[in-house]
DNA sequence: TTCAAACACTTGTTTAAACGAATAATGTAC
DNA sequence: GTACATTATTCGTTTAAACAAGTGTTTGAA
């Protein structure tokens, strides 16, 4: 069922409410799509968002703070999201001796590995739907960014 | 801070990916936006797009599938999500006597009237950040379509 | 130097989400 | 008309979100 026709009003106030909608719309249909690469490894969004920063500063410790304020999805329970992580053996943590208020987290070899894995499966699920030029997916990103000014 | 700062990696596979990610964070953005919003009136996302669809068949009485069939978010536990609207006075529920598996909801005019409260609220919210023009927003609406096939 | 304020997390508790199993009503094939 | 599958929703249980309050650490000012 495409979008047109889920989004009950046939009118709507403003194009870019349109617009809104629909980017609404697509996060759902991509959550959809992924779910199931997901639900395989027994990851959450959040939870693979938290390893895919470390895996960008990896081998650097990244403070808790510092993971938080780049997440798409700020939770506010990181503390719990991370003893989860840990727990499986994908991150290990330690307290900053030069600033002991912060505790800093890194990617294990398991958690590399792990994001070797899930990686491709969601770039499969990904080229399956894509039927976007270069072109076309640059200027939607493009037109998102100045979405939001 | 920004789309381009907040995602780490300075390059990304293609630009579909790149998309795809602008489109997560511009959901996260618009969530963050509206979130005072829901909450001042106690309400969360899928609550309001329940009423929502309601409102769009009002005054007709609606089924719980027919509701979740259109829902962005697919609530597997849309009763009790129903329960909570209607313990609030929101919506009324009955069992359709042509088919008694089915329940059937619809707006009361308390419900009425909270959307026409919270409605121009979000919109609020959506105005004080749009900066596309009627065009640019059909066309960034027109490339999400083609983005999913 | 000592005390308050700011910081960086963590923990407790309430609440809702997720998943699967269960119930009840209806259609269908024999 | 009886058994069986299908449909439509609900319930039970496990799990994680959300929010607020609490703990320990550092900084800065009197």
């Amino acid at each position: 069922m495409n979008f047109e026709d889920v989004v009950q009003q046939p009118r709507f106030h403003s194009p870019t409410q349109k617009a809104m909608l629909n980017i609404l719309y697509t996060y759902h249909w991509y959550v959809e799509h992924t779910k199931q690469v997901f639900h395989d490894f027994d990851l959450t969004m959040q939870q693979f968002n938290v390893l895919r920063i470390l895996r960008g500063r990896h081998p650097e410790w990244v403070s808790m703070s510092a993971v938080k304020e780049v997440m798409l999805d700020k939770s506010p329970d990181l503390t719990r999201l991370c003893d989860r992580l840990q727990l499986r053996g994908y991150l290990e943590r330690e307290t900053n001796a030069a600033n002991r208020r912060q505790v800093r987290a890194r990617l294990t070899p398991a958690g590399l590995e792990l994001l070797r894995q899930v990686g491709p499966k969601i770039g499969e699920a990904a080229k399956a739907w894509s039927h976007l030029s270069d072109e076309e997916a640059l200027q939607l990103s493009h037109l998102l960014d100045k979405m939001r000014g």
